[in-house]
DNA sequence: TATGAATGAGCCTTCATTCAT
DNA sequence: AATGAATGAAGGCTCATTCAT
């Protein structure tokens, strides 16, 4: 089993909207990541970033035009490299795990996401709310994801189905399912009730278990 | 097979905060929840609310002292009326539905709670932003939510499970995998996704065999 | 001879952007034209006009939506009423004064025109400079002005070409010459050098002759 | 006939505010002259300014104290150099044209002026608008003029007066007529209306008939 | 010398809320 | 009871100016 992950920081590093960010920017840029998570975007302030940042107002708008392309340079890496190499890792057809085997390919999926989102709980929780509200910030992000993709996303589904190792429903029903038990998951840990600790292995295996049963096709 | 489902207006013919309310009050209170929905809170002013609902701002202000009690009169009907009407629908011990029957208690459950969620689309959306975003409202909406019912919810569950028709797991992970793929088909149906038609009746039928069958004990 | 003579602050109560102002209004209203003429609108600030107006900043933006507003509301009456009442005026084929006499022609014009600019010399000294400054108010206030009187504008001149009283040159030149006399002495009493006191009634004469004398043809 | 010309740019090379400038800030100094005429002083940043002329903000800043010290040093030449020059040719005594000849005096003066007008067009624009609106430019500039000139104006008049070739008005208003047709010329060709072509002998032509027939002395 | 990041005062505008009519 | 004019705090944003590199 292969376990990938990729820390946003690194991708911003490497994106337009945000490589090349000094020292003060960069302090920007987390501080509104971590407020636009705690009180949402619109309930934030400009003046509140920059003094979270320790910089002047001034410098936010120096390197960011407005506060909207602030919150599209934190989401728009999500449409263009995230949410691609999901896709990526639904079909690729390399080695690394065996597609033929529902068990692993789910388990592997779950792991990789869940520690993602884990690890970008932030921008995880500013992008879904934005995502839902902004019909103008869902069109921008829909516009940022690569296109060929998304085509390609059935190949692996497809692969499973014709080894009867998934169900045969549409391959958008058993997407939604799997990652709505892997965002309720998250919601319910990260967004809703933090404090609490669980058994983290334990819950984890459990959805594992759930999806794989859920999706596993039925024999007659 | 039960299937029961109470339109939030009744509910809120009932709740104090907005029972005994004029016509034009009514109007803004739907004026409001529409508008809400469609921009969010934060981004929907007294003004917009108000000649929507075709008055003036005062007469907002008359009835609802701020607008933030105008969000609460929305809102807080769902913790104190509807959220414990789940738990009781989960914890009737009566003979309406089977319950040592997954397939059915599910099924029912699903039905019940997805038609109740498309009944009031708008509020939810608004439910949902608000709950994960404001720690104030989400404090204010647990504390109206009766406490006895909580206990209650277990009753259900642990029936199914020692009639070895429910999996061994903790009541919430079960609560959880429920409604993580209610609310995910709520989300892509009418939150993300408007316009392209559906079958309606098929998915949901895949929504309630992927849940009885992830949930169904194992064999072994 | 006859003087007309119209104040702009009976032609703003009869214009859409300027009809039925409560009093506050018309108060940051007059605010704005004294400090518009002041210190040009640009270095006139919102806060400036309303605290010249004794109302808060807000009541300003209740009635102009913003600040382009106001002073467009200041100076498209100019557009829509005056300027073409001075082509009227020119072309006005009634018997109140004697078109065939150059002399009673000037005359007339010239006093009138003096009169109002004097009258509202600071609405006059933002529309100057607005006008020769900002290429999008020009194309508004041109837009502002009927068309059917600029096509009017020949008769009175041809009239006088015809009975010999005039010159032949083109009617923009001689329009020109009349209008840049008449603003030429405007721009040096009221926007210059505004203290000494001047032989008024001598000078217009002489304003009057200067023009007649220019403008009479040359015999041969 | 005498035409003499000065180009501004030869002026700002002997001013103590714009000479030994080094190529950049040259630059700089043509970015704000044009900038300045095209959108107006307050309107111009001198972030526009430094990107026009291709350097940067701080550059600007070395060389000209602050935003204003750059309109100064376009616009106090005018005054110091260029007024005070106009005055002289008025005065002079040489005889390089006959001063008992009106209509050689107002031909080569208006033919003058308007060429310096015409090849300096952005100058004057700016210093047109500065005059008129900011008193503390006024008086900066008028500062600026030397007074012995001033004090020799009525000499060319009073000879042609005393020549009878010039009408016994005060000079002021002799000098108004004169200016106020000339700066009427170039505002209606040049600020105001510049795309048609027009006949631009003929109408200077005229404009100098009209003057010398305005000014001549009526013969009792 | 030249740069442009950084600053923060001040601008225009929005908005929830109040209150006289 | 209903209105909407009035308020003023706060928001996003611009800009002349400074200064470390």
């Amino acid at each position: 089993m292969r376990l990938i992950m990729k820390n946003l920081i690194e991708v911003y590093k490497e994106s337009p909207e945000t490589s090349n960010m000094t020292d003060k920017q960069m302090k920007i840029f987390r501080s509104a990541i971590k407020l636009f998570a705690q009180k949402g975007y619109k309930d934030t302030s400009t003046k509140e970033i920059a003094s979270g940042a320790g910089v002047s107002e001034g410098s936010l708008f120096k390197r960011f035009n407005n506060k909207e392309d602030l919150l599209l340079a934190i989401l728009k890496p999500i449409s263009r490299v995230i949410l691609p190499e999901v896709l990526v890792e639904l079909s690729t057809t390399d080695q690394q795990y065996d597609h033929s085997n529902l068990q692993d390919f789910i388990n592997v999926l779950v792991r990789n996401r869940l520690e993602f989102f884990m690890e970008n709980i932030d921008v995880i929780k500013i992008f879904a709310n934005e995502f839902i509200y902004d019909e103008k910030i869902r069109q921008d992000m829909v516009a940022e994801m690569p296109r060929e993709y998304i085509t390609n996303i059935n190949n692996s589904f497809d692969k499973l189905k014709s080894d009867q190792q998934l169900i045969e429903w549409d391959n958008v029903e058993i997407f939604r399912f799997i990652f709505s038990n892997i965002f309720g998951y998250i919601a319910q840990h990260y967004f809703l009730f933090k404090s609490p600790k669980w058994n983290e292995k334990k819950e984890i295996d459990h959805l594992v278990d759930f999806l794989v049963k859920g999706l596993t096709p039925t024999i007659n």
